[in-house]
DNA sequence: AATGCGGGGCT
DNA sequence: AGCCCAGCATT
């Protein structure tokens, strides 16, 4: 049947059975996927590469073998194990839905696509991905290289994210009655390697014979995205204090919001005003002699600029505030996120500690 | 529907 | 410097 073997789920089906690839999360062979590692690595990719994600994971499961491990350890742990890796509300939610699992669903995940939807961190993608890798089930995991791949095969040439509902309705239309897992993990698989953002390599691409994208001339168009608005700067100093024991004084930031329960070095308000605007509530608590540290630190989070000045100072006896004095041979040991790594880099570069 | 939320690796 | 990414939660 020359029609069926030319849809492009079955071209996709074939050139994924011709080019697998090796995941440590991804079963091989006949064996069945290991639900606590789809889940971990479902939640690690969101928005997050596979070469950035694949340490991550493989520390995760050498800490953590099971979900009931992974629900029996601390916040905090599991939080320094993330650091770097972004996005920490996934680590706070991963945790409590390990938790969730644990207590009320006896340890195994729900074969439910709702039930997996109502989980904290599991969202329309993640809840279909696992429906279809873990259980077989018809579900239909959408995420950027989904939508990319039907652009460009329908020739959607009206931007996101207007069109996200168009395509979600394609992708679950060409989605077959068979291999639902296969055929998820294929066309993310496609849109990762051969029907990628820049430069597209369609000469080697399974669907070049029926891509109306192709077709139309240029697919690295697609998908085309509303503009977005230019990102604001905001300034801050921030603050490196040693005691006379050589600590250096760190503390928690809010659960809640950017960097959620990560730790932090004290600085002011992130302020739009810029450094000589701001408030130096720092300067008058107990401590002698800031000094400036040279050069600024700079860093870009999803919705802004942010650059900072780093001052060093060592506190006196009487320096009262809400926080931790942390070793400097421990400081490895807290969850930092990288903007707070870079701070202490710098500072300690220049101190030459 | 819009916004907030990291960080790294491309070009 | 801008772009993108195996998205979710909140409002």
């Amino acid at each position: 049947m020359v029609a069926t073997s030319l849809s492009p789920a079955n071209l996709i089906l074939d050139w994924f059975d011709l080019n697998q690839r090796s995941f440590p999360w991804r079963a091989t062979g006949g064996e069945n996927p290991n639900s606590y590692w789809v889940w971990l690595s479902e939640i690690m990719l969101q928005q997050t590469n596979t070469t950035t994600v694949q340490p991550y994971f493989l520390d995760f499961i050498k800490r953590w073998p099971t979900v009931n491990d992974l629900a029996s350890a601390k916040l905090d742990q599991v939080l320094h194990a993330w650091q770097g890796l972004g996005y920490y509300a996934r680590a706070r939610n991963l945790h409590k839905c390990a938790k969730i699992i644990v207590e009320e669903f006896n340890g195994e995940f729900p074969d439910d696509e709702k039930k997996l939807l109502s989980l904290p961190g599991i969202g329309p993608y993640t809840a279909a991905a696992i429906s279809a890798i873990v259980f077989e089930f018809n579900a239909t995991p959408v995420d950027g290289n989904v939508e990319r791949v039907m652009a460009r095969l329908n020739n959607v040439t009206k931007p996101l994210p207007l069109v996200k509902g168009e395509l979600i309705a394609l992708a679950k239309n060409s989605t077959p009655q068979k291999r639902f897992g296969d055929y998820a993990q294929a066309v993310m698989d496609l849109g990762a390697t051969v029907c990628v953002p820049k430069k597209p390599k369609c000469s080697i691409c399974p669907c070049k014979s029926i891509c109306i994208g192709f077709k139309a001339g240029n697919p690295e168009k697609l998908p085309q995205r509303s503009p977005k608005k230019a990102l604001p700067t905001r300034y801050a100093k921030i603050y490196f204090m040693r005691n006379h024991q050589n600590q250096v004084f760190i503390r928690r930031r809010e659960e809640k919001g950017l960097l959620g329960g990560m730790m932090e070095l004290p600085s002011t308000e992130w302020s739009v005003q810029h450094f000589d605007k701001l408030e130096e509530s720092f300067l008058s608590i107990g401590i002698v002699n800031w000094k400036q540290i040279p050069n600024s630190v700079k860093h870009t989070f999803t919705h802004f600029h942010l650059e900072m000045q780093v001052y060093e100072g060592v506190a006196d006896e009487n320096t009262d505030i809400s926080g931790i004095w942390c070793n400097l041979e421990d400081l490895d040991k807290q969850a930092f996120p990288s903007l707070m790594k870079k701070v202490l880099k710098h500072a300690m570069s220049y101190l030459k500690i």
